[in-house]
DNA sequence: CCCCGTTGTGAACGTATAATCACAATAGAG
DNA sequence: CTCTATTGTGATTATACGTTCACAACGGGG
């Protein structure tokens, strides 16, 4: 029984897996039900031995979206002291986790949400706050620190941060990758360095 | 026939421009037919005397939007012609247009289209980087004046502008109006100032 | 070995919705 | 007034999709 327990987590993560990749590919409308079955090599009516409606795979697939959202952070956390870096790392992550197709906000502006709408809503609305408080995390020691300029809201700068990630992703997806994502968050980044850092200190980084 | 060919333009402005509410009030899945046409106050098969499909009432739809981004664009030249000011009137211009309901992202990100998918995003994109041209059109002009430095490219300011407005229609989006955008739009004004402006120039504006 | 819970299957249902079509109303041109 | 093009109508079709359900396969615990 523990083995079943197991090997329904196993298929759970399966489904909300292909789901992720669907809406990653095909955006929210076309991740059917039949779809996302397909791809696990199930038939349709088997996807809810593992859940219980459309909604709670997309919840699940938020769930994964809101975890490797959080890794970023933890890892540009982990690989330097200087949060000004910290915030750099954070950033380049994001844009790699764009340039996987993951784009994110594809499935925050679910219009779609058949049912509670609401529900959904929020738990997007968790998701993206979570991350602008974690940011903010980094950008309040950078204060503390001195690194960056005290006079300004931590929220509003990671907001900042988030903001260069947002509109790029919007062409990036519209253009089918034809946008250089990362040419262009390093350009912004130089102008967002500027504009936190204390006027002493010439930002870093090339 | 000169009558009857503006009555028709006149329907479909009527058309148009109820489709835009439905998508601003309830995204692109619920702006059906049926809806529009309940709006407009004539029976759903009416709506094709019009229109020849839906991709093409969307395709209205983002002109309208398009259109509207342009006239924020001219209007806050015409106000003033301190070029950094100019900016700031796009921005709060903008603000006010998601502060009305008008989520512009809401319909770039339409993972719908049913059929010709390509063609909707290649709309998409021309409004886009046609917002993006007219904003740079404005940062060109700071630079020729030393008012806002010259060693950055003008597109690559033109979309962290876009980067303050973007992230923030979306949580305004998310919390269903909960979120103080015009607030947050100041804040990040000072930000945004800060990293355009030469050193010298102590950035005005309240 | 048998039993039962878990997982997968195929058929079916209900619904939402885009789109078509034959027909009626209407209004302006001649 | 009559003819015709335009616009609106109601019925209808086609389709895609979420969801349910009765039943089969299977595997581990008693």
């Amino acid at each position: 029984m523990a083995e079943a327990k197991l090997d329904t987590q196993v298929r759970r993560e399966q489904i909300a897996e292909a789901a992720m990749n669907l809406i990653a590919a095909q955006g929210l409308r076309r991740m059917s039900i039949a779809a996302v079955a397909r791809r696990v090599g199930i038939v349709p009516s088997g996807i809810y031995r593992h859940f219980k409606n459309k909604d709670e795979i997309i919840h699940a697939v938020l769930d994964r979206v809101g975890r490797r959202l959080s890794e970023n952070v933890e890892a540009a956390c982990r690989e330097c002291d200087d949060p000004l870096e910290q915030l750099k790392g954070v950033l380049m992550r994001h844009i790699r986790f764009i340039r996987e197709g993951r784009a994110v906000p594809r499935m925050v502006f679910s219009d779609d949400a058949q049912t509670d709408n609401s529900r959904l809503k929020q738990h997007a609305t968790k998701i993206f706050s979570g991350y602008i408080g974690q940011v903010a995390e980094i950008v309040g020691q950078g204060q503390s620190q001195g690194r960056i300029r005290s006079d300004v809201d931590p929220r509003t700068v990671a907001m900042m941060l988030l903001g260069i990630v947002v509109p790029a992703g919007i062409i990036w997806h519209l253009t089918d990758g034809g946008f250089d994502v990362t040419r262009h968050a390093q350009q912004s980044w130089r102008l967002f360095a500027r504009a936190v850092t204390n006027n002493e200190n010439i930002p870093v980084s090339q």
